[in-house]
DNA sequence: AGGTAAGCTTGCCATGGCGGGAAGGTCAAT
DNA sequence: ATTGACCTTCCCGCCATGGCAAGCTTACCT
């Protein structure tokens, strides 16, 4: 199969399908005569994982690891349990800083009339923090 | 003053600050007889209010559009308020992103034993959610 | 006066995870 | 024979820096 299908089937764009061969994350292809990558269904399989893995936010060292995981017959759950809950521990901490934006920008925003007027609290409360910065931290 | 202090008093490094001042973000400062760059006070403010303005999120487009805000003594804070509003849509779509990816990897990792045997609801929920993406999306 | 350490200048390379596009070979159908 | 779609490699660009290097200036110590 030629990597314009590959990609539809997998869901990996052709593109990124050939850079994951060049860093190695997944192996090189068998070539036709004529030089055209040839895929068969276990490497679809494979790019279709990392698709998903992918999709769920797993870096690609993640997803390196993960494929091995997924390639190993003998594999123990838990090495693949750990990876999960690494990265729900990196998605949260991210889900914790956004709010803590949200929150900051909610409170400065509450203030703001929001009409033609120049004085703004979103504008005053960012100077406020820079100026606050260097002493606070 | 060198932009060394004026980096550690607007807490923005003077790489940062350099990289700023090449994209157009402030004005290049005047120049010491020896060539280094000189800050004064007002850049100084500027500076603390992009790293204020960046700490909470936002981009650095919108960093231009509210630095030519704050220095707008004429602005309409309604103008200030819509950056604000914008960027805090984008910040809620990244969190639920980033929810609903919790969401999956949780289901995943609650059937997973975790332990030194082979089969894994992780591995195997990564490889049937790529099995039915072609399809069901 | 000399040494040296810190700070400044420019410039170039690297990151992550690809996307875009050029220049060229190949294949299927008309 | 020619189109058009597909494939190949290659290199550049993105964002927002960080790191490093070579070569200045400045400040301080002896």
């Amino acid at each position: 199969m030629n990597i314009g299908q590959a990609a539809e089937r997998s869901s990996v764009p052709a593109k990124t399908i050939r850079y994951y061969e060049e860093i190695g994350l997944i192996a090189a292809p068998p070539r036709h005569v004529n030089g055209y990558r040839d895929y068969d269904e276990s490497r679809i399989n494979e790019l279709s994982f990392l698709a998903s893995a992918r999709r769920l936010g797993f870096s690609i060292d993640e997803c390196r690891s993960l494929l091995s995981l997924y390639r190993d017959e003998h594999r123990a759950s838990a090495d693949v349990k750990a990876i999960a809950a690494t990265h729900v521990a990196h998605i949260d901490a991210r889900i914790a800083d956004l709010k803590a934006m949200r929150r900051v920008i909610d409170s400065l925003a509450g203030h703001c009339h929001g009409d033609s007027r120049s004085d703004c609290s979103i504008i005053d409360g960012l100077a406020a923090r820079a100026a606050g910065q260097p002493k606070e931290v």
